[in-house]
DNA sequence: CTTCCACCGGAACCGTGGGAAA
DNA sequence: TTTCCCACGGTTCCGGTGGAAG
């Protein structure tokens, strides 16, 4: 049934994008291909699978076509979530062979040497809402050769961990707001991706809707059911997919979505995580005595705080209540 | 009303390890 | 080479907060 599996991948960004013209005339505007050359720090918000990154990919993809000037780098913040790590992901995603060093005074290091490069730079950081210590924002702009590009689902959820210096700056910035993919694009999409990534006669077109609909506006999950549906036909000898076939995978795709926050968690957040989904909601007091029992070397109580707090920021978990009742759940 | 309790989060501090200057 | 410097991840200390208990 598959014919082509990369087409199928999320992370694969078509040679065509549909439905994102006006945010694709947008982007280039503000890197720099409209009509005044100007490039502009710009900030990309929309809601979870609108095409933010795929759209950006593309547009940079664009860019280093036609300009020759120019270089990029592209960071996903999940995982890259100190200064050092966001600026070390830009250079390795850079033609630059990256110093991989975590450690040491590599801010200041990797900063300077951003600042000496001859061409012009183009720093994209997804999922900026992540990003633990927002100084590095405020460190890129300070650099004339460098455009920075923030991706967040929420431009208020970004502004309101940053510090007003960094408010201030990104006030300036250019917004590019994406809206939610309507049922009948995301069909749209999942046909061209079936067309190339499928053997013909796959899928009905009843079935694309289908899909669409349970996807509810999110691109991502409706890729990641289109191929797991593929897959497990695949596994089960079927040569179609049906809507039965979409209802089993659902699930699996919604948390395939979901575990990419969670390979990144350290081996003592996984535990914190590991107990808060096993008991659903959970008293901060037995939290921490269960976590205790479980971690071989725990850590302080302080530094659980700021694991909790960084996951919470991620959306992996919920705080509720305050003071003495203070309680962690899954989000709803 | 006051006191107590359980928890939050800021601030100051520490050991580490690698880059840069001497 | 040695010495100095600095960011990072972590810890300790502690004042703040809001509901519960007296």
């Amino acid at each position: 049934m598959i014919q082509n599996g990369r087409a199928l991948r999320q992370q694969h960004v078509p040679s065509e994008l549909v439905h994102r013209e006006g945010e694709v005339d947008a982007l280039t505007a503000s890197l720099g291909g409209g009509p005044s050359g100007m490039t502009e720090n710009t900030i990309v918000t929309g809601p979870s699978g609108a095409g933010k990154t795929s759209t950006t990919r593309y547009v940079l993809r664009k860019l280093e076509d036609a300009r020759l000037d120019v270089e990029t780098g592209f960071v996903d913040c999940i995982g890259a979530n100190s200064s050092t790590g966001a600026l070390a992901g830009l250079f390795r995603d850079s033609d630059r062979s990256a110093p991989l060093d975590p450690r040491a005074n590599a801010r200041t290091v990797l900063i300077n040497r951003l600042r000496e490069l001859d061409d012009e730079f183009v720093a994209v950081l997804d999922e900026a809402d992540v990003l633990e210590d927002k100084q590095v924002i405020h460190a890129l702009y300070g650099l004339p050769n460098v455009t920075t590009v923030l991706i967040s689902v929420n431009y208020d959820d970004l502004l309101i961990n940053c510090d007003t210096r960094i408010q201030k700056r990104i006030r300036t910035f250019q917004h590019v707001e994406f809206d939610q993919y309507g049922d009948a694009q995301l069909a749209d999409i999942l046909t061209k991706r079936a067309n190339v990534g499928l053997v013909p006669g796959s899928i009905a077109e009843d079935t694309i809707w289908y899909m669409a609909d349970q996807a509810a506006g999110d691109a991502r999950l409706a890729i990641t059911i289109l191929r797991l549906a593929a897959k497990q036909c695949t596994d089960r000898r079927q040569d179609e997919i049906t809507t039965d076939v979409v209802d089993d995978v659902v699930e699996n795709a919604r948390s395939e979505i979901a575990s990419r926050y969670i390979e990144k968690l350290s081996t003592h957040q996984r535990i914190l995580y590991e107990v808060i989904k096993q008991e659903g909601t959970i008293q901060a007091g037995d939290l921490y005595a269960q976590y205790r029992e479980r971690a071989s070397d725990p850590m302080a109580e302080r530094t659980l705080r700021s694991y909790l707090n960084s996951m919470e920021r991620e959306g992996l978990i919920e705080q509720q209540g305050g003071g003495r009742y203070t309680e962690y759940a899954l989000p709803a």
